[in-house]
DNA sequence: CTGAAAGCGCTTACAG
DNA sequence: CTGAAAGCGCTTACAG
């Protein structure tokens, strides 16, 4: 119908073969850096493309076989300062390697998950980052229907060719990294401990999360291995947040004031138990001490600075991507992180 | 070569099609549910469909004419938690509407946004939100080279039918949600003013940033409004990070020892001011008051809580991707936001 | 309402 | 090293 068409469309290829001289092969092998090109001929075919503006259609060349240059990256919460950090990992390295990154939200809905992993599926991204903890399986049978539908789904992501890696769940057939949660929790009691404490509660996240659940096992181990009764230690769980963390500290502090320690199972959490005990007019660590876990940026400029257990986010961030790049193994890859007990001034021994 | 390809291909539309006893051209329809399909014809084709698990090639629908189910998002760095807040804004509604997000970090590297948009580009995105602080020009001449690429840039990009709305961002003719940092500069100077303060220092973030120029116009308005000298306020530049302001304050403080307020431009500016200050044994706010400006959720929570200027980071998001999915006004759009003082622990009355 | 056919812009065997 | 041609998986006029 209309003659000039009102919206301009972008050159294509075979504008850039045609003003270059050249046939589209040609023109196409020069513009992907593959052999078969004299490098005269491709260096004069790049110099036209890049005078006419030429920006190649990433749907027909993921159409046509060519890569799809995307990378999926599916977090619970990109405002979360833990998930910020890993998201700033990734995308450093996915743009170091000229990808784009796909981020979604899932909010720890595992029927999230599973829509996110689709439409990712749908853009034919191969590449595919994980974040977040995994969900404990239901005590009566094998596997939670969610659990046995992400597997499923994963199974025929990766069977299909994608390639994926999770940061901190386990339970699925695909590589890997681990923080360090058990080992964390274990090193965490231990200081607590040593400086004296006995009477200790616990802020656990959900407990669906099996990183809660790995935390929590270090924690008591290190509190057995001390000749200690865990069933003594109050656990009571809430959302992995700061409102989180104040709701489960206000329910823990009621039922037993005579608390000497609180362990928050992550960062916000600890923000949250020390905003309601210092609203309420306790002092920490004086009265009681206050510990988090992941050493989140905020930890040190909180007051008291936060005694926590350092986990290297953006570093899980970039591994994770690492292994995604890299040929499938034989079977998954594993990648344990390191921790470290950062303390601060959020502990002290209880008073006598 | 393979009779039987070792890695399966998912079924395609056509598969789909033949399943249902359909042509393609039906089946299309009744995927895409556009017009033109009985109803229970388009039901039974879309049971066939989720039954042999087909999932649409986004790539091929986009080849097609079809939509691009993508959004870009452009800010500095998805680690701040200024970006964080934003970004998580935009991820929800975008996931809301059904689209995915591709997401790009620039680290206030005017080349690396063109490259960026360029990339976005290439994926044929049409629905672009950039988050992040505009350039000052350059004092000589009416425009820099970034600002005169990137206006070229954005130009070419809504000519061919692309949608762009900017935050924080002002000299683009796009739509744009603007932040109240002006009116929150003067609104936070009041304060000071009415505190008492007179002697101050500012802790600007990269003085080539327009927001840092909109920022300190307010303090300056509010200043000279009061009948005060604005030549008597020193302001000292560096990054827009915990470890600028740490560095900038230090500068400050030992060129103006005699201080009684410390205004930084954001918030983490302010954290690293906190830290410098307390550790050098300043009493904040007794010896000296200490303000940011944002409200991210880190500023309740340091020691002592800070006094800032909230701003609806998630909302502004949320805004420009509203502004984005809208059709193009005749002349650009402009959201101002609302501003809010808080004021906390660390700002109060200079000692006499 | 339904179908056959063209075409979106590339890449990649296949020939030369 | 270079080119002509097929094909990737869809959508959308164009006919009926």
């Amino acid at each position: 119908m209309a003659e000039r068409p009102s919206v301009p469309s972008p050159p294509r290829l075979v504008d850039v073969a045609r003003a270059a001289g050249v046939s589209l092969a040609t023109a196409s092998r020069a513009m992907t850096g593959s052999t078969g090109v004299s490098a005269e001929v491709a260096a004069h075919v790049q110099a036209v493309a890049s005078r006419i503006g030429y920006v190649p259609n990433s749907h027909a060349r993921a159409l046509a076989g060519g890569q799809v240059s995307m990378v999926g990256l599916i977090v619970h919460d990109v405002g979360d300062p833990y998930f910020g950090e890993i998201a700033r990992g990734v995308l450093h390295e996915t743009e170091l390697r000229g990808y784009l990154a796909l981020i979604s939200q899932t909010q720890r809905d595992p029927r999230a998950e599973l829509a996110r992993i689709r439409a990712l599926r749908a853009h034919r991204v191969r590449l595919l980052v994980m974040a977040g903890s995994g969900y404990v399986r239901a005590a009566s049978q094998g596997s939670t229907g969610a659990d046995a539908d992400m597997a499923a789904e994963v199974r025929s992501f990766t069977a299909a060719g994608g390639r994926l890696a999770v940061i901190g769940r386990h339970h699925l057939p695909v590589d890997a990294v681990l923080p360090d949660n058990a080992a964390g929790g274990a090193t965490l009691m231990r200081h607590l401990i040593g400086l004296g404490h006995r009477r200790l509660g616990v802020l656990g996240g959900p407990p669906n999360l099996t990183t809660v659940e790995d935390r929590l096992a270090g924690l008591r181990t290190a509190f057995g291995a001390a000749g200690l009764d865990w069933r003594s230690v109050p656990v009571v769980h809430g959302d992995f947040t700061r409102e989180g963390g104040a709701a489960a500290t206000a329910r823990l502090m009621r039922a037993h004031p005579d608390l000497t320690a609180v362990v928050a199972l992550n960062d916000p959490m600890a923000v949250g138990a020390l905003s309601w005990l210092l609203n309420g007019g306790r002092r920490v660590p004086g009265e009681i001490s206050v510990t988090g876990f992941d050493d989140a940026p905020v930890a040190r400029d909180v007051y008291p600075a936060l005694t926590t257990i350092r986990l290297p986010m953006a570093g899980m961030g970039k591994q994770a991507l690492d292994l995604v790049l890299r040929p499938p193994a034989g079977r998954p890859r594993r990648r344990r992180t390191s921790h470290e007990l950062v303390v601060r001034a959020s502990t002290a021994a209880p008073r006598a």
